[in-house]
Formats: structure tokens, C-alpha cells, sequence
RNA sequence: GGCGCCGUCGCCAAGUGGUAAGGCAGGAGACUGCAAAUCUCCCACCGUCGGUUCGAUUCCGACCGGCGCCUCCA
């Protein structure tokens, strides 16, 4: 079996990968704050961390995933207080809204999303341990700051020299409760606004809530332990939010708090950064309003290196489209054949060889994905040869399961429309009749009748095949 | 100002020190009543300029161009 790799943002390098205890890889991935649905370019992170947990069970280990979900934050409470809410009944629909933008992804279920809000107690007890290290102070404000001169090691992650940040960089004004302006709130102080939309806590310190970068140490500690395997995210997050993460995990237990460090690129609209503030994020529900595939935007997606930034364009997503459809076709056939070549079975264990060298290889699905289509054709080339070996097809079959497990790259059928279909059937029927008579003017009339549905058909030796493609 | 990434066929995109995967689009055939699907064949010398090397798209340097992080952020 070849040696699953993957590139460490802490050590900069390919390394090869391995849960601790060589069965459970423990894996914590950073989620989305709930006070909007997410876009794309949150999706595509998550996409990415969707195909790094099946390739981890492609490779026989169990993943044991965390995701969290950020329920409190500035952003949460203004929108609160806009609206005369609570903060839960901001996030609550939108927590939802997620699960079901991630269904439709065809991103699976992690183990755990926790909210932070469910774990203030956690964090609580995490920001005692970091005062009694001597890390931690409370300042005039009542909210509590982890010093980062404390924690000589800080900035390994990111690479950032503290004392470089200047000129381009903007340092926060208001805070100026902090003794050092690279200091960040473990705990905040309670404001008014945060006490009418339920937003405060009783704490040591006073009323308050958590710092962002603390729930995810105190939920990936409680939920997984006090080193991980696996932590992944945006590489937006790289810095601060995962430095501080390092520096308060590590400073309050002694140990490293996570073994690898795995960090997605960016999804760009127009050639920059899909963000809110740019005005330019598309959103699940955009995908649906213009019938564009999951499958598809999983295979636009997994056609460029997660560590490389990606375009969305709609050409981009249309060749997708039209590339998930041969796929769609070819599991179709797949069903259909009852036998293959001899050779059919060589072909396969050729894509089962190169799939897996390729998705052991930090990831490289635009290789998988290549080696896929490289079977395609020549499976669809084997069974035209019309072979008689029962067993090449199964192990076909099987081999192109094993693969889709982890790219989940077909289409959906069309919908189930048995009026429709009934209708389709009907036509069919008038039309084979038409062109028993050889009267093929009749016979494309009703071809064009069909079409004008969303359906195609295909002439096949012994019947006529139809299906929905829109 | 600091840190980092990228520039490969019309579009998307892998990859390697010894003359470039795959997808989409396109062209020519086969099959078909015609289509559709499928098959066959065709379709790039890797941003520019230097350097290292027997040999570089692949290493080094400079330059040009694009993007990101350093602030909430997937």
C-alpha cells in the first residue's frame, strides 16, 4: 500500500501521514460562523476537507471529525440586535440552512459539530488553566488577553514575525486595554447589546463571552484530546486564528496540539477572493437557481489542488457539467453491460493503482480524477469489444465504486416523474412504430417533443434508452 | 514594508532534469435512417531574460503579470 502523504503547513513539507494510534485519525476542521448561509468559497474548504476524511477511510483508518459551529461572534450580535433577536434565534435557521447546503454538496456528516455556545464552560476552565500558567491577564476592561510574549514560540505556524507587522498591516486602535497590541481576548467582557441578545456568560471575570479563537482548543480538547491528529481550514485562518489556537492549547497543556496542519486555498470570483465584503460570494442556493450539478461543482472543485486558488467561472462549471455527465453515462453502462474482456479487469486495476497513488499524494484528486476518466475509456473501449468475463465486470464495478466513494462525482438521476415517464414510455412507443413504418419524419417529430422536455434519448441496439438531463 | 502562492493547449488543469496527464471546446472519420451515446485519429514545446547542466517547462537569479495573508474571514 502506498504511503498516504500529506503537506504539513507546520513543518512547510510532505510528510507522511498516520494517525497516533494507527486506527482513529482525530480530526478537527474549522466551520462556518452561522449568521449568514455559507458561500462557495467556505464550501470549498469544506469540500476539501470532505475529500481528505474519505481518502483517510479510502486508506482504512476511522476518522473521528469535529467541525465546529461559531454561534457567538461581533457579527452574530449585531445582526441580533438588528433584528430585536436572541443570538440563537439568528443561528438556529442558518444551522440549518448549512446542513442542508452540505447535504446537497454531498459533504458528509461529521461526527461532531459542536456550538460553541454549548461548551462556555469549557472555555471557562481552558482560560483558568492559561491564568495559572502566568499567560493569561485580566485587564482594566474585564476581559482577559493571552500574552503572547508569554509564549516564546508564537508565530510558527504563519511564519510571522510579531515585530515585522507594520506598515501594510492594521492593528485594532480601540483595544487599548491590551499591554501588547498582538495580545488577543480569550475572554470579553459583557456589553450591553450582548446581554439583550443572550451573548453573556457568568464567568471568573465578570459577564462575557469567549474570544473566537478559543472555543475551537476548547471544543477540539474536550471532544478529541489535548493533541490531535489532523487540524484543517481556510488559509485565511492560518493566521491569527490558528496561531492563537497553538499558543493557547499548548500553553495551557505542555503538549503539541496538533500533529499536522492542512490548509485549503482560496475559491476566487473575477480573479479575486470570494468574500462578502467584495460583494462577489455565489451560495448553494445560486447553484440551484442555475441547475448546476453537485456533482459537477465537485468535480470543478477536486480539478485543481486544494492548495492551489481556483476560479469560478461559468465555463469553468459548465465543462464540469458536461465531464460529470460522461461519468454519469459510463456508471450507467456500467450497470447495464452483463460482461466484459478479460482485459476490462486490467484496466481497472490500473485506475484502482494510480487513483489511490494519486489521492495519497497530499490529496492530488485533479490526478485521480484524470486516471478516472482514462478508465472510462478504456473500459467503454473494452465493452465494445462485447467480452464474456462476468468476473472483469464485477471487479470493474467495484473499482469504480471505490474511487466515486471519495470523489462522489456522478450526477443525480432526474427527478422521479412517473407521469412523465409514463408519457416518455408512450412516445417511445409511437416512435419505434414510426420508424418500423420507416417514416422518420414522424419518428423525429416525437424525438423533438421529448427533447423539448429536458429529455434525451439514445438508439441502442436492442431499445431506445431516455434521460433527464435538465 | 514583511510573509507566501501562482503564470503550462481557445478555456479549466496535472506533472517531470532528458523533449508535456486529464476534462471542456474544436476538426476529421466509424457506427446510426438521422441523431444521441460510444470508438478511432488530429489539436501545446510549458510568462520574459539570464545562469547552472551534456541536457530545463522542471533548479537558481532578475524582471513582467496575477492572487493571498499580515484586520473579521473558508
Amino acid at each position: 500500500m502506498p504511503e498516504f502523504r500529506l503537506y504539513n503547513s507546520l513543518t512547510r513539507q510532505d510528510e507522511p501521514f498516520a494517525p497516533a494510534d494507527g486506527h482513529t485519525v482525530r480530526f478537527y476542521a474549522c466551520g462556518p460562523t452561522v449568521y449568514n448561509p455559507a458561500h462557495l468559497g467556505n464550501f470549498r474548504t469544506f469540500l476539501f476537507e470532505d475529500l481528505l476524511r474519505r481518502v483517510i477511510r479510502l486508506r482504512g483508518w476511522d476518522v473521528e471529525q469535529v467541525m465546529n459551529l461559531t454561534d457567538v461572534d461581533d457579527k452574530i450580535i449585531k445582526r441580533a440586535t438588528e433584528q430585536g433577536k436572541t443570538i440563537r434565534e439568528v443561528t438556529d435557521p442558518i444551522v440549518e440552512i448549512f446542513h442542508a447546503d452540505r447535504e446537497f454538496l454531498r459533504v458528509q456528516r461529521a461526527e461532531h459539530y459542536p456550538r460553541a455556545t454549548d461548551y462556555i464552560a469549557e472555555m471557562i476552565t481552558l482560560v483558568q488553566r492559561l491564568e495559572q500558567k502566568g499567560v493569561a491577564y485580566k485587564a482594566d476592561d474585564n476581559s482577559v488577553y493571552f500574552a503572547i510574549d508569554k509564549f516564546p514560540t508564537y508565530g510558527t505556524l504563519s511564519r510571522l514575525d510579531t515585530r515585522e507587522i507594520k506598515s501594510g498591516a492594521r492593528v485594532s486602535q480601540d483595544e487599548y486595554a491590551k499591554e501588547n497590541a498582538q495580545d488577543f481576548a480569550l475572554w470579553k467582557s459583557a456589553k450591553a447589546e450582548d446581554e439583550a441578545c443572550e451573548a453573556a456568560w457568568d464567568s471568573p471575570w465578570g459577564r462575557g463571552r469567549a474570544g473566537w479563537h478559543l472555543e475551537c482548543s476548547a471544543m477540539a480538547m474536550a471532544i478529541l484530546g489535548e493533541t490531535i491528529d489532523l487540524h484543517a481550514g481556510g488559509i485565511d485562518l492560518m493566521f491569527p486564528h490558528h496561531e492563537d489556537e497553538i499558543a493557547q492549547s499548548e500553553a495551557a497543556t505542555g503538549k503539541p496540539f496538533a500533529r499536522c496542519w492542512c490548509h485549503g486555498e482560496f475559491l476566487l470570483t473575477d480573479g479575486t477572493k470570494m468574500a462578502k465584503r467584495v460583494g462577489n460570494v455565489a451560495t448553494v442556493a445560486d447553484l440551484r437557481a442555475n441547475k448546476v450539478s453537485p456533482a459537477a461543482l465537485r468535480h470543478f472543485v477536486f480539478s485543481t489542488h486544494y492548495r492551489k486558488q481556483l476560479n469560478l467561472s461559468g465555463e469553468a462549471l459548465e465543462a464540469s457539467q458536461e465531464a460529470v455527465r460522461r461519468v454519469g453515462d459510463f456508471a450507467d453502462r456500467l450497470e447495464r453491460e452483463l460482461a466484459g474482456t478479460p482485459e476490462l479487469a486490467q484496466v481497472a486495476e490500473t485506475l484502482m493503482v494510480e487513483a489511490t497513488a494519486a489521492l495519497y499524494d497530499d490529496l492530488n484528486a485533479p490526478r485521480a480524477m484524470a486516471a478516472l476518466f482514462d478508465f472510462i475509456s478504456a473500459a467503454n473501449r473494452e465493452f465494445d469489444r462485447r467480452g464474456s468475463d462476468k468476473g472483469s465486470l464485477l471487479r470493474a464495478r467495484d473499482v469504480f465504486a471505490q474511487v466515486n466513494a471519495v470523489l462522489d462525482i456522478i450526477p443525480e438521476r432526474g427527478l422521479d416523474d412517473a407521469t412523465l415517464a409514463a408519457w416518455v414510455e408512450e412516445q417511445l412507443r409511437l416512435r419505434a412504430d414510426a420508424r418500423g413504418r420507416r417514416d422518420f419524419a414522424a419518428a423525429d417529430e416525437i424525438r423533438k417533443a421529448i427533447e423539448a422536455k429536458g429529455i434525451v434519448i439514445e438508439d441502442a441496439a436492442g431499445a431506445t434508452r431516455w434521460k433527464v438531463v435538465r
